[in-house]
DNA sequence: GCACAAAATGAGAATGGTTCTTATTATCTG
DNA sequence: CAGATAATAAGAACCATTCTCATTTTGTGC
């Protein structure tokens, strides 16, 4: 499973002439293993092998190569997770407690109960719909 | 400014104990004045009378009684807007192209609809919803 | 395989938004 | 008006993030 991910970055950075080192391929890694978006400082907990500065700036390369996307969740830290072409589309659970975010994956049928209502929302304007954010915001259990 | 704002949220801080100060009050109107949530340094460069060290502490103690909402959106930089409860329940329309945000607000049955969904999605875990926030991105009018 | 140029890294300093500390001042109660 | 309590102001402290620059790694042409 983490081939496929493998290739797929290692190709669009190829094409945009970055390349794909090894303290890259671990901070990919971290993101890519975590069960929800990430912070930096979370993310050097799991390869503190790769110093925060460097790993800020692996960070920001592939969000540049939009093999990862920013998160400005709950709490007022960057969270990172993998860009939507690489996973599932999902949405995502935010304690607004300790700021901790949890993806949730939604069943087709309610996946299509949100894109009736994304439609019915931007219908009344003149809005050309390409994606939707779903964040649903209390206390996680660990919090509540 | 409105007036039954500053009794709603004279009646609200009263209840927590909290003093409706000269300088609270600024706050607050600097917020509601606004066509859109604010940062700290904006609210700052409108009443500069205010210094940031207590501009921070008002805005907290506003969030705190839950007059004030906090957002993070785009940026790293917190913003901060008027509680729901004191404006309406609405979700955002995001211009990926221009930046703009556009309020929409939901007919009854189709935030009946987003509750359901919230709580299809929430159910699986042990997770206490206290809100959502549901954005859709796209390009406006002027950019599509 | 070797050398050179370009890209990436590591360490620490710098930055900037936000929070904390402490002395002072404003506000409420009686 | 006095006493108790809450709020303010100023600046120091904090922490996530970015920057600088010297060093190392990587890819390319020979």
């Amino acid at each position: 499973m983490a081939q496929q991910l493998d290739r797929d970055v290692e190709q669009r950075l190829a094409a945009r002439g970055v390349r794909f080192t090894r303290g890259r391929r671990l901070v990919l890694d971290a993101v890519a293993t975590a069960d929800g978006p990430r912070t930096a400082s979370e993310i050097h907990g799991t390869i503190n092998k790769v110093p925060l500065s460097s790993l800020y700036r692996s960070l920001a390369v592939l969000v540049d190569a939009e093999v990862l996307a920013q998160h400005h969740g709950a709490d007022e830290t960057t969270r990172y997770e993998l860009a939507e072409w690489l996973t599932e589309h999902h949405h995502h659970l935010v304690c607004i407690s300790c700021g901790s975010i949890t993806d949730v994956t939604a069943s087709e049928d309610q996946e299509a109960a949100v894109g009736r209502l994304v439609d019915a929302f931007a219908g009344s304007s003149d809005f050309a719909v390409s994606g939707h954010r779903f964040e649903i915001e209390g206390r996680c259990a660990t919090c509540r």
